[in-house]
DNA sequence: CCGCATCCGTAACGATACTG
DNA sequence: CAGTATCGTTACGGATGCGG
């Protein structure tokens, strides 16, 4: 099996020149990156919702009841700004938007699906785990 | 392309039956479940760097610098708690501890991998996406 | 060496109210 | 309808120090 780019997503081992950067960068590392904004509870859902097709503001709200606008609004920018969606506005009145993926957000959505398929298989194993694990662990000290 | 299960991952449309549930059940959904994890910030990078072999504690720090050994226990934990990683103590003196991926943990490596290569592939991209959209906000208002 | 506990700053997030 | 602004809370996460 491959390993990829051998160690790059590690935090760069080498100590940075002198004091270039008090925080190592984690913009140079597209997996950290990537991992990041999908993690961020709401964008992956999104891009979800999204890939069925596109859809208004309040109806990604619909479809995502637990998210405020407040975060709605904030994901669909990141991810607009990421050139994962794209953003379209018809001057109706009042006025509609509406957000697609754009071509690359649909390319992310392979390897996406391939997780979200992996976690519908596995889940069951996940959950058995859990209890397992916090069973064993009060009943442990006999 | 298949849409999988059905907008499983969209919080449950349907109300709950009464009172059941103040706040809707998230473990309920995998994709969230899984998400939330893999999001965690550290949880992928281990995974991915106990991918090339198993690891000590201090191995692991190491990989990772920009971990605290905080952070490093608990993302063990969790991995542990969810079946995803096995912990094995050595009874030597000082004591060593070997983590490493379990058959579960293996096999999350497929999807996640994919979404690594991914991020390579197309990294590139998304940062000339944001230069963009940044670029255009500040210029825009001409 | 491994890992837990405490303290504390920060940001993420939600709720609400208001604008075009 | 599609946001923005403000506020308050919560939790994440880092630093440090102790115990096995």
């Amino acid at each position: 099996m491959p390993r990829l780019s051998e160690g790059n997503h590690l935090a760069v081992a080498n100590p940075l020149p002198k004091d270039a950067a008090s925080e190592l960068d984690p913009s140079r590392c597209p997996v950290r990156d990537v991992l990041d904004h999908i993690g961020n509870k709401w964008t992956a859902l999104i891009l979800l919702t999204l890939q069925a097709q596109a859809q208004r503001f309040s109806e990604l709200h619909r479809a995502i009841p637990d998210i405020s606008k407040r975060m709605l609004t904030q994901s669909l920018r990141e991810l607009e700004r990421d050139g994962l969606i794209e953003r379209r506005v018809y001057p109706t009145k009042p006025p509609s938007v509406e957000y697609r993926l754009s071509s690359l957000g649909e390319s992310i959505m392979v390897p996406l699906l391939g997780l979200v398929e992996w976690a519908e298989r596995h889940h069951a194993d996940i959950r058995q785990a859990r209890v397992y694990f916090d069973g064993a662990r009060d009943s442990e000290p006999a």
